[in-house]
DNA sequence: CTTTTAAAAGAACAAACGTTCAGATAATCT
DNA sequence: AGATTATCTGAACGTTTGTTCTTTTAAAAG
């Protein structure tokens, strides 16, 4: 046998990319093989070489492409009157943003001691820059006498902590709805950071 | 060659344990070898079944051990005597103990997906228990009428994640001291969970 | 000093690993 | 319809994996 019928990359690429992400989310990059990968997609392991030039551009690729997105769209949101404003939309945003993507979120924070230096480096980047972005939401609030923090970084690592924390319980269909998780963690971050 | 001079078990089966213990939470479980573990150790792969049956008991051990240290050093201290102090104790604890072993922490929290269901259930049953621990406070402090919060499980993840995100970046011998870090977070706990 | 035991070496095992490649077949283009 | 291209199979590669076992030697016990 060779080509199967229905082939095409267009398809085949993108259940690639989702079975890579489902497995290297429940099981850890190090212990999925590209043959369970492959298995997952219906295919041969050698004709995931199609799609990624290794296993490791596998991982890397699902980190990028989730750190891009997550910028992208945080960028996309229209701007705040006010710090206070503002951190309330950047909460909302973050939680519901990282709630609606538990792999992707699961794999960027757990797998980058699996990135090679160089691929290391550049995510470690994108993931900066977005902490960035809260912390200077925290320094005009300080500035503006609006907030009241004893140290702008560390308070911007416990915001950021807190609120991605919500992935490790919260199930959309649960007991609370998202927008309840968010009024309350909301709640939680103005009162911690506030006067 | 056989058995090695000045070779002993009280000295060889800790330092498996230290190997593992730092071998895991650099590379993950699933990217180190047993023959890693040994050479790290200076020995040979076969000699490290003299103190392990296998890799996964192992890595169970690890993280049993390390709980089962959180909760007794937790049900040492002394009581305090209203909510607000007991949630600074325990606020000031989890970090001093986090902080104090960084590996350990990284693995308990990392490395759950690679225990055997059987190890998972009852990792997972000393961390409830800790949690407990937090929760019980807050639920007292919300009877008081002292701490003001809108879900009393969901305030007892937001705050444990909060703490525990402080070994994300903190080194000893960094830009604070422990009692500096101590100080801030207690300072954005009390806040967040405040009237 | 002799015997026993504990601890390690080192070879061996089958299985699984990431990756490559020639060949085969479906889809697409002319 | 025929030629070309894209996609996949299936076998193969050299390594590495966790674990077992026999043999050897140091340490401890008598």
């Amino acid at each position: 046998m060779a080509r199967t019928a229905g082939s095409h990359s267009d398809i085949t690429g993108p259940r690639v990319r989702a079975a890579a992400l489902q497995l290297f989310a429940r099981h850890g990059y190090a212990a999925v093989s590209m043959r369970q990968i492959a298995r997952e997609v219906g295919v041969q392991a050698g004709a995931l070489y199609n799609y990624t030039p290794d296993k490791q551009s596998l991982l890397f690729d699902l980190m990028r492409t989730h750190l891009e997105e997550l910028l992208a769209e945080h960028a996309a949101m229209p701007g705040a009157p006010d710090p206070v404003a503002a951190l309330e939309r950047f909460t909302r945003f973050h939680i519901r943003f990282h709630a609606r993507r538990p792999d992707e979120v699961f794999i960027a924070y757990m797998e980058l001691r699996n990135l090679s230096p160089e691929n290391f480096a550049e995510i470690e980047l994108l993931r900066r820059r977005y902490e960035d972005e809260l912390e200077n939401i925290l320094r005009a609030g300080l500035a503006a006498g609006v907030f009241a923090v004893a140290d702008t970084k560390v308070a911007t690592m416990a915001v950021i902590a807190m609120l991605t924390g919500v992935n490790t319980w919260f199930r959309e269909g649960g007991r609370l709805s998202l927008n309840e998780v968010e009024r309350i963690y909301w709640d939680m971050v103005r009162k911690a950071v506030g006067l």
